[in-house]
DNA sequence: TAGTGGTCTAGACCACAAA
DNA sequence: TTGTGGTCTAGACCACTAA
């Protein structure tokens, strides 16, 4: 089942055009994604990589800086370089699933499939994916719970075309994320998002479990794959007394 | 009057144990945070800052790296390296006072004081600010208008020890910040917030001129001195039909 | 064509952590 | 003392932009 990282290729090309940082950065990478390498396990010391990859120091060091930089992996003078712990603070600069996300706030997360199916692109939906009005998406409607009670209702909106059968999953179980990534290659890794907060529509409290009118917060996002095309049109109600966002400013 | 940027050192102490790069990154923020440079204002080449510190390109670089990655400056191969413009994306990011906020958002701010005055540190006023309960703290209530609408109200509570006769100001026209760095020195350099949704009571309501009961989004922040000091604890209550926040997320 | 930033090499010395 | 990451040098060739 481990197909991702099997098939993974352990040595970089150098006629590929592709800088060679760009190129350890993803192999290292894929370790700690594909959760070969855990949190707070050493990676390979510097020396053993460019003795590895045939490449110097800098090079090396600048494939590390990258990974540093997006948080995954930490280093310490005299001790080594480690696998990150993912933080909570990640939540507002981070994408980061409802699965993860009700994890680190220490509840059990679960999934209720509310609706799947195609729609046409409203104008909305097209604005934000790029593409022509009444286009095809593929919609999917969760109810989230944490600890069996319900906290979130999120609506997705996928580019068909992207993504063709992607409707033979069983989304109450397996992440959207890893459904992209493993049968179309696909990586969400940027994002754009509001946040509002706006007074539950009776379906949505009624959903919810909560009193008509309570306050909401609303995130929608619009991730892009690692391409910069817009792949998903994220909208998530979020119950007002139970969910609160957590980030740290800089002055 | 621009005594920063006319004291400013424009060399670089090979003895004093700093790092080279980080002494040059100090050199070059001081520069664009001062406004000697604009937005928009190509930087020195990397060849003519090499010779002009005495340093290999790498130092450079590594000096450019810093600022790039702070959002202050940004590269284009071929052209050169630009002093960046200020996003709104850093609303969730940097902390940004409401006059600069507003103004990003193409508003006109205003401010109308509620009420200010001591009060005594409730429960969890003193465990946001890490001060004994009943700790004497200065309180501004302020509205805030955009174009001349109520937009938000802010509760600032502030250590009183730290900045006594802060109050002899008139907080309608000058920014409490300012006050804080001119006054006492303090400047707030790191704050932790939470984003939540809930539904107006009727006094916030009346204040905010909306329905009792509508959707209101609240931040709590509270902001750290240079010293890591909890300087203030400050809620922000925004109405949800008009105030949105927009920020920026990595895979 | 000249000048810019992007990538890369093959070294070097240092501060710090752990044995 | 050994091995780690932190800093730094003095080059090199490349792709891209603009004149």
């Amino acid at each position: 089942m481990n197909s991702v990282a099997e098939m993974q290729q352990q040595h970089i090309n150098r006629s590929s055009g592709l800088p060679l940082y760009l190129q350890i950065y993803e192999l290292l990478r894929r370790r700690i994604t594909s959760d070969e390498w855990q949190p707070g396990d050493m990676l390979p010391t510097e020396t053993a990589l460019l003795e590895k990859y045939d490449v110097s120091r800098a090079t090396v060091r600048q494939a590390l800086d990258a990974l540093v930089q997006e948080g995954l992996i930490y280093r310490e003078r005299g001790r080594g370089t480690f696998v990150a712990h993912p933080t909570v603070e990640q939540g507002l600069v981070r994408i980061v699933s409802f699965t993860e996300d009700m994890r680190q706030r220490g509840f059990e997360p679960g999934t209720e499939v509310l609706s799947v199916g195609l729609v046409q692109a409203s104008e909305e939906q097209a604005r934000a994916l790029q593409v022509p009005v009444g286009e095809e998406l593929v919609h999917i409607e969760r109810l989230r719970l944490a600890d069996n009670e319900p906290m979130s209702i999120e609506a997705s909106f996928l580019v068909h075309r992207l993504c063709p059968n992607i409707l033979s999953h069983d989304y109450a179980v397996l992440p959207l994320r890893d459904a992209l990534e493993n049968d179309y290659g696909i990586r969400m890794e940027s994002a754009t998002q509001t946040i509002r907060a706006f007074n539950a529509s009776p379906r949505i409290a009624q959903k919810l479990g909560i009193r008509k009118s309570s306050a909401i917060l609303v995130i929608e996002r619009i991730s892009r794959s690692q391409y910069g095309v817009p792949v998903e049109f994220l909208q998530v109600y979020h119950r007002g007394d139970r969910y609160v966002l957590y980030n740290e400013l800089r002055g």
